[in-house]
DNA sequence: CTGTTAGCGCCTTCAG
DNA sequence: CTGAAGGCGCTAACAG
């Protein structure tokens, strides 16, 4: 059995409120009754029970975050963010991973609870306004990471103005016939790239470039139906020579189906993704860099400051989107 | 204020030792109290207090989870089957990111304590015998995943195995000169490169064939080393025709810096990874499997086992891994 | 400044 | 089968 509270206590020959006080470094103890009691608590290798304080304080010591599709790499990103802000303040945190709007309510009413965590993230959740009806409110401060909640501060970013720079960057380069690859939406309510492609058109109807049907692919979020897509707009009559990708990683997609058709990049065809992963780097894509560790980070930092100071009017935080040009995209190959 | 055990007690006109008796499905209550409370309980929406059970059972209703570089591909399958399981038994999982070993020690004493979590996950810790001295003994059960720690049941691999079936592989292919790209030991204690590069040199060996020294890179975890070694190795005199790669990693570095020299794959250069990452998958990258998802789902599974009896015989249970030819290997290109 | 005391919400005997 | 009562370890309010 670890020491208690009382056990330091008895030990320091001092009462439990004294040892409670300097474990809370309440400054209403004196220098010299602080000395021994942590002395003790040192002898002893002494730590206070975190779930006793939480009964006792009504709140338990941990921060609770549930993330969408927790094991995509933008998601870990985040996550990574989140755990370091957190653990710099002392908070662990609780992860649940989530899959669709089904789960969601349950898990969030299941985890942001007094009695779990003090605080809760809401990290990649776009709900419907149905889904926002069903989920009621919170006991405790909940944030939002990439995603807006009425009421609830949060971080989020323009993905229609993404859409929009990504295609704007083609378009600077010369290109004219250019397409979209992007996948249905998200399980839990709209995703993000419809918006993208929402802000895809925009771009091309300033322009005053047409945008052939064939020409935007939207399909499942998987590896298979991006590289078909890829495949029939290569095979099109009169193919696009630049491709807004809803993601890095349909571009990643589109850049190896190419590759299999010997199609070149970026002689052949310009490709733009969206993210800017670890593997964009790597693959030198071009892309739209929208903060992930940082709106994690940041998303954290927030939680807090709501924590710290509920009843705040909700603040809702955009995070800057970035154009990075790296070696994917080229101006298009000469006409002939 | 949520409802407590007492509000649903009286509302149920019973005491409160029956509610808990039907929230811990005892069986010592009659099927029509059971069904009035249950009603009671959905009625309030109540749920008991996570805390106040805690404190009074002596342990916390969480897993924790300490993971060395949790970011990593392979850390994140592992983790998703630890959750998915962890779930399923109705365990919430503590992460903790960590880095080196000295953090690993407090980070150890510091989550996996009773009054924290009922149990813990080791995640890829490979202490030196010294290190394990330091760590001394955990108040909770605890399990590793990938790795192996003395009176503590886990789940490993053998990676000297590992690095033998890449190289064998490649030597039935009739590959006689092979070289070996990995990194330095992980922060944490012994990484598994060095064992993976004995497993090489053995298969090597026993075929009678020579590893010039020149043939063996091993550096920092950073994709400029291995893309740099790569170089240094395609632009020996004598060349390989294959590499062994410690990793997926690093096998697509290898393959990347390849094509940057437009050396080709499979056709002058055949490369083996391992792990069998999806992106393997995707690059048709050939390698040697090992169960990532099923490590950490078992590992949880381990755990709730050694929780449920304590004072087993620690078990180690080898996960068996797996040759996957695909298309980064074949013969070598004719002697001319 | 410090000791004492009453809960926090639940589980677990212990009588009935 | 069921109600009542003690205690888990800590914090906070109250007298000193």
């Amino acid at each position: 059995m670890p020491p208690t509270i009382a056990d330091v206590a008895e030990r320091a020959g001092v009462g439990v409120g004294t040892v409670s006080r300097v474990l809370n470094e309440s400054p209403l103890v004196s220098d010299h009754t602080r000395a021994r009691v942590l002395t003790v608590i040192e002898e002893m290798d002494y730590y206070p029970s975190d779930l006793a304080r939480g009964l006792s304080t009504g709140t338990a010591g941990v921060l609770g975050a549930v993330v969408q599709r927790m094991t995509t790499p933008s998601a870990m990103q985040r996550l990574r963010g989140i755990l370091d802000v957190a653990s710099d303040a002392g908070f662990d945190v609780i992860l649940r991973n989530v899959n669709n709007v089904d789960d969601y309510r349950d898990q969030v009413r299941g985890l942001l609870r007094p009695d779990r965590c003090a605080g809760g993230l809401l990290v990649s959740f776009k709900p419907s306004a149905e889904d926002i009806k069903r989920l009621g409110t919170n006991p405790v401060p909940v944030v939002t990471v990439d995603g807006q909640l009425p009421g609830v501060s949060g971080l989020f970013i323009d993905d229609e103005r993404g859409g929009q720079m990504a295609c704007e960057h083609l378009i600077e380069l010369g290109h004219q016939r250019i397409a979209f690859v992007g996948d249905r939406d998200d399980p839990i309510g709209f995703g993000p790239s419809r918006k993208r492609l929402a802000g895809f058109r925009k771009a091309m109807d300033d322009a005053g470039y047409a945008v052939p049907e064939q020409y935007v692919k939207i399909g499942a979020h998987e590896r298979l139906v991006a590289m078909q897509h890829t495949n029939e707009l290569l095979g099109l009559e009169q193919p696009p020579t630049a491709v807004v990708a809803a993601a890095d990683f349909h571009a990643m997609v589109v850049i190896d189906a190419a590759r299999l058709r010997s199609v070149a990049i970026p002689d052949d065809l310009s490709v733009i993704g969206f993210d800017d992963l670890d593997m964009a780097g790597y693959l030198d894509l071009s892309t739209v860099r929208q903060p992930l560790y940082e709106s994690g980070a940041r998303g954290a930092r927030l939680l807090l400051d709501v924590m710290g100071a509920r009843g705040l009017p909700p603040r809702h935080v955009e995070m800057a989107l970035e154009l990075v040009a790296r070696g994917s995209t080229a101006p298009p190959p000469i006409k002939r």
